[in-house]
DNA sequence: TAATCTACGTA
DNA sequence: CGTACGTAGATTAC
């Protein structure tokens, strides 16, 4: 391993230990016989997340041996006024550091001096020998240590979540360089080290000090010459000033039983550290530690095959990939492990299986010859791909420069989605065990949607990782060939290989390309919505006459109904409720201001947390990337994650400030957005086959209007808008199995009414209700519900002896088909948008979708042919006993291309 | 710290 | 007592 790929890890045990002591309840962790454990717990959950993230290849933990060191016999006050160190921790650190004897890694102290110096002289060891460094403490003296190769991990809440102090983070935050930051808390003064600084000089002043004489030292012999009163005070604090930069300054030379080279982290052990786990009653870290870091066990882990299952395995020799992939007959099976998100990735490891034959490469270690050879059976649609994962292998691709994987015969992870559509997760390892019986090494495999975590490239060179690597690729063959028989069985292959395989690389391209986001008008607006949260919080403890927690369900339940005596709401399972439905009708019936309060600010809340989201998932290409799930609603429909920009609001027109952040990018004319008008209820009045209501459709005219006349028995132009709003209501809520008791909720109207609103409508409509009879009486039936397109969807729950199971099932069979059918249409337009794109050599693009909505980007010169061609895509989809009619808008922004 | 609850944004 | 999702903060649990 070269000297640029070692990672060296230094973390301040005592100050660490010290954040979880406090960020942790000690009631709560504790073992029978009274030990404390809640320190130890937190530590070694930092450390496990630090081990995992990090990675590091060399580390240590330095402790204090006690309060004194060589500073306290310069300055006896240092530290002084500290509150004395509570029993309850001093016991955990001997186990912390038993701990760290069972995880292997080596801990240092030295009398007379503080961890931060051992630390320092570790770091600067580290940087001599070319190591990257890594600090992770709670003390701001670090911040000195900072440079191009020394990032300092500081806790910004509890001890997990750290952030990562850079010297431009640092420049940022304090003004000044890291190497000058001893300079600025010189003259700041820190309080919990009982160092006072200098009186009226803040960190702004002293900042603007060392930026104007370019040191202390620069400083103080100027300091004759500074006026006002903060020069004043500077000449009246010198001598404070110069002890305090001699006390934070940290010592680099220590003599130290151990170097560098003795800190190499060879693995923990999995006896020792299940040894302590029992004896501290931790049940849940035994897990997280092997799942983080299973690949690094020593002794007792998984024993080490020495066959890989059903193949020949070899690693690829320079030059030989061009024999091995000419040599294939079938379909190539390929298996990732590498860092994917947001629609990039890099590998770490590649293997491909085909006809017993197995071939593993490290693709960064390509030569020319071997890449070239690669990427050209890549971009072969005539060569067969079969992948666990397609859209993150495509990530990937484009993140290495290859060109864009064509061929793709199979994807694993979408067939057993068809299979089985409401299983949570589809990791390889789950999945063989599943379908074939085998078991394979996948500790370092995590698997969720998109995402292989894999390890270091160190590891690549491990042998259990190379055969590992080969037996999941001769898994995802054989997984492959058993689900496309079951798929066939169930008549479902069309929609495989049709629709779902061709559109994970539609799906990649769009998260690839992701949207341009304006970032200054996310910040005007986000400063905006937090400054009317803050008004109507004042406002809210102003009513109140006290300060409390307005984001609190709880403290809100005991102000409205303890203290205000409201009215009591509906019941939760904790309490009574306070969402804004039950707000809005306490309000009607008390008057009271307060209601308003919380209700604006809920509101506002909501939209600067979104904008804040938003704001902080801009890539550095100005962009947000997210990520599209083919796999996790069970209708059919795609989700939305990292972040979700299906649920972008678009309600009020606060909200409708936030779309206008989502713009058109450099080099395109304008966004355009295209969406299907009201297409579940025309798929319901195509499978009901309701000539009336089908004839409401193609009539042209406003459906709901239509349907309001007939169930009102009252000519089209004197439907009112009361009778539109009631029929409206009504048929969407068909299409989710909404009841009578529902209906009268919804309209507020009383259940009778309801119940007449009902008969009428079913009295017109009659296909309607046979419809949604007949759709779950045959789900009993079969077992499954199925979409225009043949997807199922299985209910078990509809045989549950539990009414309230049985009857959720029964309205999500309703919904399915209708639902389901629904994303059927609009994949199918994505692919034939895509399709026609292609052919037509257009340069526009589809960005996002949302349901029933496209929205691209216009190529110069293109919109009109755009528009004809998604109109023609979208509403071409299916055919359906209705058209299937868009609606398109086009603007600089998606609020400006609504329509 | 991790899991759960409550609330709320979209189609 | 209306389907399908994802995210965030507060709270609870070991």
């Amino acid at each position: 391993m070269t000297a640029s790929q070692s990672r060296l890890l230094l973390i301040d045990g005592h100050s660490m230990a010290y954040r979880a002591f406090f960020a942790l309840p000690a009631e709560k962790f504790s073992t029978e016989d009274g030990q404390v454990t809640n320190a130890v717990y937190g530590f070694a959950s930092m450390l496990i997340n630090l081990l995992r993230d990090e990675k590091p290849t060399h580390i240590a933990v330095a402790f204090d041996v006690s309060r004194r060191s060589f500073r306290t016999e310069e300055y006896a006050e240092y530290k002084d006024g500290r509150a004395e160190t509570p029993e309850e921790f001093k016991s955990q650190i001997p186990i912390i550091q038993e701990l760290l004897d069972a995880l292997g890694i080596a801990w240092l102290s030295k009398e007379r001096y503080e961890a931060d110096d051992i630390i320092a002289t570790l770091a600067t060891q580290g940087e001599a020998a070319g190591l990257h460094t890594l600090i992770s403490s709670g003390d701001r003296d670090a911040i000195q240590l900072v440079n191009k190769a020394v990032t300092l991990l500081y806790p910004v809440k509890g001890v997990t979540d750290l952030a990562r102090y850079t010297p431009e983070l640092i420049e940022e935050k304090y003004g000044v360089a890291p190497g000058r930051y001893r300079d600025l808390a010189a003259l700041v003064g820190e309080k919990s080290d009982n160092l006072p600084g200098v009186p009226g000089v803040g960190p702004k002043t002293a900042a603007k000090w060392i930026a104007k004489y370019g040191s202390l030292d620069g400083l103080v012999a100027k300091a004759d010459e500074i006026g006002g009163k903060a020069g004043q005070s500077l000449r009246d604090h010198l001598d404070d000033v110069l002890r305090n930069h001699r006390l934070n300054g940290l010592v680099c030379d220590l003599d130290l039983p151990r170097d560098v080279d003795g800190l190499a982290w060879e693995g923990w052990s999995v006896e020792e550290t299940n040894r302590l786990f029992d004896a501290l009653q931790f049940r849940t870290l035994g897990e997280r530690i092997n799942t983080s870091l299973g690949d690094r066990a020593l002794g007792g882990a998984a024993p080490v095959e020495a066959e890989v299952d059903h193949v020949h395995a070899s690693r690829l020799e320079p030059g030989g990939m061009a024999a091995w992939l000419r040599s294939r007959e079938g379909d190539v099976a390929i298996a990732y492990t590498g860092a994917f998100a947001s629609g990039a990735g890099s590998f770490d490891s590649i293997a491909l299986a085909e006809g017993g034959e197995a071939l593993w490469f490290d693709p960064a270690q390509l030569d020319a010859e071997d890449e070239r050879s690669w990427t050209d059976w890549l971009a072969d649609a005539k060569r067969g791909k079969i992948v666990h994962d397609a859209k993150g292998f495509n990530w990937g691709a484009d993140a290495a420069g290859w060109p864009e994987p064509a061929g793709l015969k199979a994807d694993t992870v979408i067939a057993a989605y068809l299979l089985k559509p409401e299983q949570r997760t589809y990791a390889l390892g789950d999945l063989a065990m599943q379908y074939l019986g085998r078991e394979l090494d996948t500790t370092a495999q995590e698997h969720s949607e998109g995402t292989l975590v894999g390890l270091d490239a160190a590891m690549a060179d491990d042998t259990s990782r190379f055969e590992a690597d080969c037996a999941a690729a001769s898994a995802v063959a054989a997984l492959a060939s058993t689900q496309a028989e079951r798929l066939a069985e169930r008549r479902q292959a069309r929609l495989a290989e049709e629709m779902e395989y061709p559109l994970t690389g539609v799906l990649a391209r769009m998260e690839i390309t992701g949207i341009a986001a304006d970032e200054g008008h996310f910040a005007d607006i986000e400063a905006s919505f937090a400054a009317q949260s803050k008004d109507a919080t004042d406002a809210a403890h102003e009513t109140v006459g006290r300060q409390f927690n307005v984001g609190s369900p709880k403290q809100l339940q005991e102000i409205l109904f303890d203290e205000l005596k409201m009215p009591k709401t509906k019941r939760t399972k904790t309490g009574y409720t306070t969402n804004a439905e039950a707000l809005q009708q306490l309000y009607a019936k008390t008057q009271h201001p307060l209601l308003e309060q919380l209700l604006r600010f809920r509101d506002v809340e909501k939209l600067k947390q979104i904008v804040a989201t938003l704001r902080a998932t801009i890539q550095t290409d100005g962009r947000i990337h997210t990520t599209f799930h083919q796999t996790v609603a069970a209708t059919g429909r795609l989700s939305s994650s990292d972040p979700n920009l299906q649920n972008i609001p678009v309600r009020s027109g606060a909200g409708r400030d936030i779309r206008a952040g989502f713009v058109v990018s450099g080099g395109f004319e304008s966004l355009m957005t295209m969406d299907y008008s009201q297409i579940e209820m025309r798929i319901m009045a195509s499978l009901t086959g309701d000539e009336v209501l089908i004839d409401a459709f193609k009539s042209g005219e406003d459906v709901h209007r239509v349907v309001a006349a007939k169930v009102f028995a009252v000519a089209p132009s004197q439907v009112t808008a009361e009778h539109r709003r009631k029929i409206k209501a009504m048929s969407y809520g068909l299409a989710y199995g909404l009841s009578t008791y529902g209906l009268s909720q919804q309209l507020g109207v009383s259940a009778e009414e309801a119940q007449q609103l009902s008969n009428e409508y079913f009295d017109r409509f009659g296909k309607v209700r046979t419809y949604l009879h007949t759709v779950v009486e045959q789900a009993r039936k079969t077992g499954y519900t199925e979409t225009i397109m043949g997807r199922r969807r299985y209910f078990p729950d509809l045989a549950s002896d539990n009414r309230q199971r049985r009857e959720m099932a029964e309205r999500a069979a309703l919904n399915a088909p209708i639902q389901g059918s629904a994303a059927d249409i609009m994949k199918a337009a994505m692919l034939g948008v895509d399709r026609a794109l292609r052919e037509a050599k257009m340069d526009s693009r589809v960005l996002l979708q949302v349901h029933d909505e496209l929205v691209c980007e216009v190529a110069p010169g293109e919109a009109d042919r755009l528009e004809h061609l998604v109109r023609e895509q979208m509403s071409g989809a299916a055919e359906l006993a209705v058209p299937l009619t868009v609606s398109a808008g086009f603007g600089d922004s998606w609020e400006a291309a609504a329509h």
